[in-house]
DNA sequence: GCCAACGTTGGC
DNA sequence: GCCAACGTTGGC
């Protein structure tokens, strides 16, 4: 059992457009980056906990905690010249690039803004909170998803599946948009 | 919109 | 293998 962050722009796929998913599950497709893609391919396993990050947005922000529900296969949008993401160097044979899913368990509702997480600090080691941090999949220590999950009003328990009957906090809201892939 | 930090590319 | 040029990320 391990705890990550993935990160997205709300105006791409926001935490609402994983709630308002199929099964409020995603794959989480178009990771271009080695170091997240090993992450991804390598480390990442059924149960784990993610915690659902919004960058570039006002302010940047913890939207929620989601769960993998399936893990490291190959990127299906790598393969499809009409996708954003498309590599040609990446073979069906040998994959480059790979994903896995995940599906939303609670809402973070307020989000946990930014400045607000670098006031605390049980949280000053992040990766996210390191100059220069872009890593988009990047791994969280359970003292982290702890302090996130206090900060959230959630229970401090290490099963994210155990988040989604906690009355603490709000559940997840539903989202009209579609993402853009 | 700016720009610092970082990753990737490609010439040599 | 070095490194300059370039592209991207993402906070501000």
């Amino acid at each position: 059992m391990a705890y990550w962050l993935f990160k997205s722009e709300p105006d791409c796929f926001s935490f609402a457009d994983l709630c308002a998913a199929p099964g409020r599950t995603t794959g989480w497709d178009g990771v271009r980056n080695f170091q997240a893609r090993n992450f991804l391919r390598d480390s990442i396993k059924l149960g784990d906990g993610v915690i659902y990050y919004h960058s570039n947005a006002e302010p940047p922000s913890i939207a929620g905690l989601a769960e993998v529900v399936e893990e490291a296969h190959p990127d299906p949008t790598a393969f499809d010249p009409s996708a954003d993401h498309y590599d040609p160097k990446s073979k069906l044979e040998t994959p480059t690039w790979f994903q896995v899913k995940i599906r939303a368990v609670r809402a973070i509702d307020p989000p946990l803004a930014l400045p607000k997480l670098r006031e605390v600090a049980a949280l000053a080691g992040m990766e996210l909170l390191r100059k220069g941090s872009r890593l988009s999949v990047q791994p969280v220590t359970l003292e982290e998803w702890h302090a996130v999950l206090e900060l959230a009003g959630l229970a401090p328990t290490p099963h994210v599946k155990d988040l989604d009957s906690w009355p603490g906090s709000s559940t997840p809201r539903s989202s009209r948009k579609t993402r853009q892939v």
